[in-house]
DNA sequence: CGGAATCCTTTCGGATACTG
DNA sequence: CAGTATCCGAAAGGATTCCG
């Protein structure tokens, strides 16, 4: 196996990274995290995200395997995303980031006011 | 103090969120958690970056008081970039984010092509 | 209900040229 | 060297409509 390395411009592994590494994938994980969820419940608690952009993440998501889309044969139709076992390894880390988020911002809006002051 | 909520539309803490979680500031802030480093060489490591996005990037970093400039008086220019204490607490997270995709990618990768192959 | 399709606007990000 | 300014194409992402 090669040596992998995101900071080589070419290596695959910064195609993961560069899904990781964003903003409606780490909220969504970090939501799945806590068992699975319908595409309706989903678009609820991630306030604002539009039925495109959850349809193309969730999907995403399930083309490299983070998350395991489960289809129930009603009417209406009733489909369920929950995180594989390759994907709740991301959680916790994802899951940090957000926390950074929400434990910081106090700090980063002072920052900011100071740094525009300028 | 608020409860701040990345999941909540309008909570500050999102933007801060938007900010971290990229592909470009995992990088940034991965490699300067081995110390500081001047414009050129930071560009030379982030392999692909243009300079107008490393630029960008950099100056949001500071902004939000992650990174802090220093500019020496000197001809030719040299500025170094530095984590600050609060970047500094970002480090770990992001540093987890990149050796995740690092670590991952031959699974993902196979992922790729099970999905694909449908 | 969970999308897929379409349209449109905004943002991202690269290339180039120029400057202190 | 480390930017800044400008331009442009590509991609992200929202709104709306329609369908099984």
């Amino acid at each position: 196996m090669p040596a992998w390395n995101v900071l080589a411009a070419t290596c695959p592994s910064r195609t993961s990274l560069a899904r990781i590494a964003n903003k409606w994938t780490a909220m969504a994980v970090a939501v799945l995290g806590n068992g699975r969820l319908r595409f309706g419940d989903l678009k609820t608690q991630l306030e604002g995200i539009s039925g495109k952009v959850l349809t193309e993440t969730l999907r995403d998501l399930e083309r490299d395997g983070l998350v395991t889309r489960h289809v129930h044969a009603e009417v209406p139709p009733r489909v369920e995303y929950e995180l594989t076992p390759l994907g709740l390894t991301l959680h916790e880390p994802l899951l940090a980031l957000c926390r950074w988020a929400e434990e910081h911002i106090a700090e980063v809006l002072e920052n900011r006011e100071n740094y525009d002051a300028r």
